[in-house]
DNA sequence: CTGAAAGCGCTTACAG
DNA sequence: CTGAAAGCGCTTACAG
């Protein structure tokens, strides 16, 4: 441990001021190179470490990104840590600080937030799950400090960065209605916007291909694989007559393959299947599952982009996601 | 925005001064009543908002944590998820602020860390996927900041919390063992501090039950499912001779699943099957995954415990996980 | 119960 | 190219 050095002990040690010493150490260019190397030799001799506090109290100096998560019920989801991980290291590229905050409800538990306690460190949040009227939301505009949703806002005056949910739905399904899908069944978890945008993509998709929207069911209150399950192997018959399932969530579409295998339809030739997400267990399914899988690397950098706009990048506030066919898919539709 | 208060305009504004102001806002209780009301009165007012960077200057106030996860290779990892979930609430609910971070290659991309740029910002931290001389270590060490480990230690003078990967292996096996398990396969992807305990708790479980060691097989290199694809296609007579697979992560198991299907082996019948993490696709294959569960809750405690020491609590190195038997064990073996 | 003064370790604004 | 002085917004140590 022993005692922490300041610019002032620098200053003492190599016979400059502190000013010259702050100079050095914020690579500034104004300096003598003799007297730069004389400078630098202390610090590395001292092993100094700058105080970050007192550098940042006259004027902020460090960039700070928060990720505000606010998982829904108890369902892990392996996307989060795809994307978290994508920030994290474009966020170390950029010399940003990253702060990570779970919370189970965003409603009453943001009084222990950093938002609510420390909400000085942060210059900017990512805001995962946002909710209707999210109190995350209201403070940050009182409190004046740049925030992005993932994901299309339920707040259509804030910015968000996403998935494009409808543009790839309507992309996947158009090209299936022309290689003959004439039925489709949608299982999702809530009518969000994310998942309304993936319906329409759908329906859409189905439409204009000349089909009847009616062709294309949607199903809500698949929270997990086993509401998947219980809803296929309930309404079997009814299903095994469509062409193809949706599954919106890749961890859902295991209920499925459990329930349509259990009653000796083949999936990938009695019935297609394509998830979204693609989770790691997706491409070792058997038969591998075909999902669409969000551009992770693209879509930190647009989050991070919004926060901090660099003069020459352009932001996408809708990145399209990849499609990635397996053989979850009949032949007929690859 | 507009401008942001101090504690001088409080004191300005209320008529006492700043040392009372700041008396009322850091909860001392040698405040008069009426006094402590009409300051508070004025902090509610004007929305006062206090700077962490003054008030962490003269001494250091606010905790902090750093998460840093040095995930090897592209394998995304669903427990690290789970985990950093429970540290989060739990620091939350402590008032410490949570930082993360990931890195491909601690070896090099250190020098972008936060522990490389602002290490000031840290009080302690928790080190995911220690390497040998990881240089991490030889820096928290050098700065005398507290950290623990997760799982058990290479540096064996350091702190670590982790799974008692030995004594649920162990138990678990002794268990089968007197069930009449005679033989098993272990795919593991490398020879870790981790994997061979877990190895040692099947082999002295083996052992200790009166069975040869040579019994069972450790085989490494099962980097994901793809490896425990090829390697049971490969080997499949020898596999399908074993009682019972254990995989050391329950992700690679599809691999195993697949290839076994493939050859007719019928799992929960003919072979048995354990994992381990109990990832949330477990639950939901053909037949479902009997595995080992760490104590994410109790992990976490221990793990902050460490760091920061409270006077009653007793800290575990070792947390138990639970195993959780499923259909991928035969009857035999329930 | 309340307050005046100095100090934390930097940066800013200015001077030469 | 270099430096002296004041200030950031709190806390500490002390006084009454």
């Amino acid at each position: 441990m022993g005692k922490r050095y300041t610019i002032y002990d620098i200053a003492r040690i190599s016979g400059y001021s502190p000013k010259t010493v702050a100079r050095v150490i914020n690579g500034e260019d104004n300096v003598a190179l003799s007297t730069r190397e004389k400078i630098r030799k202390v610090i590395a001799d001292i092993d100094y470490e700058p105080n970050a506090f007192a550098k940042n109290l006259k004027s902020k100096k460090d960039r700070t990104v928060l990720a505000s998560i606010s998982s829904p019920g108890n369902a892990p989801l392996e996307w989060i840590q795809m994307m978290i991980e994508q920030i994290s290291l474009l966020c170390q590229q950029r010399g940003i600080t990253l702060f990570v905050e779970y919370c189970y409800d965003p409603g009453e538990s943001i009084a222990n937030s950093i938002l609510s306690k420390n909400i000085s460190y942060i210059d900017g949040v990512i805001i995962f799950y946002e909710r209707k009227a999210d109190p995350r939301i209201r403070l940050l505009k009182d409190k004046g400090i740049p925030f992005v949703v993932f994901e299309r806002a339920y707040d259509d005056t804030v910015d968000y960065v996403g998935n494009a949910n409808y543009g790839i739905l309507y992309n996947v399904f158009s090209a299936l209605c022309r290689k003959g899908l004439e039925s489709t069944v949608l299982f999702l978890r809530k009518p969000t916007l994310v998942n309304i945008d993936r319906v329409n993509g759908v329906l859409d998709a189905f439409s204009d291909s000349g089909l009847d929207k009616s062709k294309a069911e949607a199903v809500y209150g698949i929270a997990g694989a086993n509401e998947a399950y219980e809803y296929t192997t309930a309404h079997l018959e009814e299903i095994a007559k469509k062409d193809l399932i949706f599954i919106s969530g890749d961890v859902r579409s295991l209920g499925v393959y459990r329930a349509l295998s259990e009653h000796g339809i083949k999936i990938g030739e009695d019935i297609s299947i394509i998830g979204f997400d693609d989770i790691p267990a997706s491409q070792y399914l058997l038969p591998s599952l075909s999902t669409i899988r969000p551009d992770y690397p693209r879509l930190a950098e647009s989050l991070i982009e919004t926060l901090f706009p660099s003069s020459d990048a352009v932001v996408e506030k809708l990145i399209m996601p990849i499609f990635i066919p397996r053989d979850s898919l009949s032949p007929a539709f690859r």
